[in-house]
DNA sequence: AAAACAATTGACGTATGCGTAAAGTAGGCT
DNA sequence: AGCCTACTTTACGCATACGTCAATTGTTTT
């Protein structure tokens, strides 16, 4: 039998709010076991709202993540189905790789200004 | 002399519409100078325009853009000035690298995901 | 049993980032 | 002069992503 976790347990380990958590399952992203009328999550689960918490950080909208769930789950059985799964994930690749570049430059950006900062910083110190 | 933009040429040419630019402008991104009632822009406006939208793209917010911006303005003279820039510059920096870690890892798995829809479709196709 | 605590479902509130009229102005063309 | 086009400000509207009560219910502790 696997371990159960309530919903705030699974808040509190992965940095968010009960009512965050019941959000998302408002909008079909999770869909946890009962235990009377409390939620409960076992490790799927988990993992599932990993993969969102992550996506988030990338700047995904819920949405965005609903159908990016749905390219796991999609069984490609019939070929217009998985042509639709590979557009879909090489128009995420490539928004994905433009934002690595936008990454590089702006760290770049962002060492330069730490440098002379600290470059100042002691020359005057 | 440098040669001046209008907002709809400058919007045409980063794919922005005039107003989301103005909006910007009411948050403090951006300050072009005007002929008449209208604003026109320069190299300078348009750097500092190319600049909002890669933060953008990373999934800052305007007010997190605003902040950003005064990193390369700020006059880092006074000591305590300095060690807030630093402290800012490496929070940010914190924030992209993990940003940089999950968009590997993301990656990765639509990759997977694409790799193993085009080999099916190779295998019944 | 009474109190305290954790969870539930609405429902309304709020910040962000614009879209979209609405109404007016200024310059150029015929 | 009259019209078209591009620009202006003001203002309301809207989707996203939750926060924050409110009212209720089940569970645990004393």
């Amino acid at each position: 039998m696997e371990k159960l976790m309530t919903i705030t347990e699974l808040g509190d380990e992965l940095g968010l709010t009960p009512r965050a958590i019941r959000f998302y399952e408002s909008k079909g992203l999770l869909s946890p076991g009962r235990v009377g009328s409390n939620r409960v999550y076992n490790y799927r689960d988990r993992a599932r709202l990993k993969l969102i918490v992550r996506a988030k950080r990338l700047g995904f909208s819920l949405s965005d993540i609903a159908e990016y769930l749905d390219l796991y789950r999609s069984d490609p059985q019939q070929l217009e189905q998985r042509q639709l799964l590979i557009a879909k994930v090489r128009e995420r690749i490539a928004v994905l790789e433009q934002q690595k570049i936008d990454l590089t430059t702006t760290l770049d950006e962002l060492y330069e200004i730490e440098r002379q900062a600290t470059a100042e910083s002691a020359s005057v110190g």
